[in-house]
DNA sequence: CTGGGGAGGGGGCCC
DNA sequence: CGGGCCCCCTCCCCA
């Protein structure tokens, strides 16, 4: 046949033994076939895998036999492909592989989506699929199961705005691949990562009954954030704008901040939405209700689930901590729990003099001593390095840094609000106890148990009367 | 608009 | 297991 036309990705042929003067015409878009084709394919083969026709790979999870074609797995599979290419020459008559790291259950959900291009997720399995295929190394999947929660908490944080009281659960199929995409968007071809959420199909009336057949303790996270609109998972959504995935390259995770992967950064608020009484009580209302929230969110939580995480150089598996909120891995369950403040949104260490709140303490200690106490032997203005006599510490607010000599004669002594009250070798009064007698670790000072909140003792007790902190972030 | 630096946040790992 | 250190990254401000 010829080709007669080009319209951009796809191209229109005529059928043989039609010439260009014959009427009518018939037009065959090559996307329009690939996609039909595709389908076709991709059904036939999901129809020997039912018959068992041609299999040539056995797959062992947790006792249960599934077979499949050992070629299909390696196109869809990192893992899979790494482990069929890492066979001796002459690839044996059958591959055979076990896994105890997730369920019969989900590997049927992956094998199915493999098969069809339909990814059967549901509130209750999307985090042990997103597992399975993170351990499998199905980045499309993963990208599924991200945007499935990411969606529903889309839902809650609408639900809450409307004040309506939602389905319980939802059961959503993800398309892809030879199904419905594939006709819609034929150039995406069937393994395409991050569908539009338009793609998916919802079944509520399946969700709720397969709701209520669980045990309250079987709910997963997903469940509580999608249930509870007010749950603290929700902020999760809304401080960081996604689910971090250091694999994915698509992705832009929650607080999907785009990092490598990592959790959480936040950018700071505009000066224009900060200050105010109200706001300041706003402020202490939010901060009561994020740590109920955490503590409701902890409850929440699953038990800590050990995967094997990879097999060291004997091969012996190595036990790794799994975050129930997001695809990551830590070695030590410590890990995991400092992890999990980022998506808790928790934040136990405040700062006495700004009352800004840290999520660790080495990173309030590492504020305090950079901002409020101007540990920097380093001239602000020049950056020369300065000393303890010949760096002067002047103080803006409740920031503190050090100003040499030399700047500070060109700048002239006027026009800088020096700390006059003490030598750059005191410790400044912050670090004194609330009622002023200092104590003898004075570092331990400033390391503000849960109970205060010190915005007004600090401020007594400070040398820099007037505390401005119009320019702190508040948390 | 851009690059550098400061500040904050998170992960790995040692003690 | 908590504390602490180191490293890296991102965001923001500013020159």
């Amino acid at each position: 046949m010829d080709m007669v036309a080009d319209l951009g990705a796809s191209r229109l042929y005529r059928a043989p033994g039609e010439s260009s003067h014959q009427q009518p015409q018939r037009w065959f878009n090559t996307a329009d076939i690939t996609a039909s084709h595709q389908n076709n394919l991709l059904k036939q083969l999901n129809e020997q895998r039912r018959q068992e026709l041609f299999c040539d790979c056995s797959v062992l999870v947790e006792g249960q036999l599934f077979r499949a074609h050992r070629n299909v797995l390696f196109a869809s599979s990192g893992y899979f492909r790494m482990l069929l290419s890492q066979g001796p020459d002459g690839l044996p008559e059958t591959v055979n592989a076990t896994f105890d790291v997730f369920s019969p259950e989900t590997f049927t959900v992956i094998l199915d989506f493999i098969y069809s291009g339909q990814l059967d997720l549901s509130s209750h399995n999307v985090i042990e699929v997103m597992s399975a295929a993170s351990y499998l190394q199905m980045n499309s999947v993963i990208t599924y199961c991200k945007n499935f929660i990411k969606s529903s908490l889309d839902i809650s944080v609408k639900d809450e705005d409307s004040d309506r009281c939602h389905s319980l659960s939802e059961t959503c199929s993800f398309t892809s691949g030879a199904g419905e995409e594939s006709t819609e968007h034929p150039q995406q071809g069937p393994r395409s990562v991050s569908p539009p959420p338009a793609l998916w199909t919802r079944d509520n009336s399946r969700s709720q009954s397969s709701f209520m057949g669980k045990e309250p303790e079987q709910e997963g996270v997903v469940s509580a954030i999608k249930t509870d609109p007010s749950s603290p998972a929700n902020e999760l959504s809304a401080e960081t704008d996604d689910l971090h995935d250091p694999q994915d390259p698509l992705y832009t995770l929650p607080g999907s901040e785009r990092r490598r992967g990592k959790a959480g950064t936040k950018r700071r608020a505009p000066n224009s939405i900060r200050s105010g009484q109200h706001e300041d009580l706003d402020i202490q209302e939010a901060r009561t209700l994020k740590a109920e929230k955490a503590e409701e969110l902890y409850a929440t939580l699953p038990p800590i689930v050990g995967v094997i995480g990879h097999f060291n150089k004997d091969s012996n598996p190595v036990m790794r901590f799994k975050c129930p909120f997001c695809t990551h891995t830590v070695k030590r369950k410590a890990d995991l729990k400092r992890h999990l403040r980022c998506h808790t949104g928790e934040r136990p260490y405040p700062c006495q003099a700004c009352n800004k709140r840290f999520t660790r303490l080495e990173h309030l200690r590492s504020h305090f001593e950079t901002i409020h106490q101007a540990r920097k032997l380093v001239c602000r203005k020049c950056k020369c390095q300065v000393t303890e006599e010949t760096g002067h510490v002047v103080c803006e607010g409740t920031r503190r840094y050090r100003i040499c000599t030399t700047c500070i004669q060109e700048v002239g002594c006027d026009d800088i609000p020096m700390d006059g009250l003490q030598t750059p070798n005191e410790e400044p009064a912050l670090l004194l106890g609330v009622d002023g007698e200092e104590e003898g670790d004075t570092k331990r000072n400033w390391m503000v148990n849960d109970e205060d909140d010190l915005a007004e003792d600090s401020g007594a007790d400070l040398i820099i009367q007037q505390v401005d902190d119009s320019d702190e972030e508040v948390q």
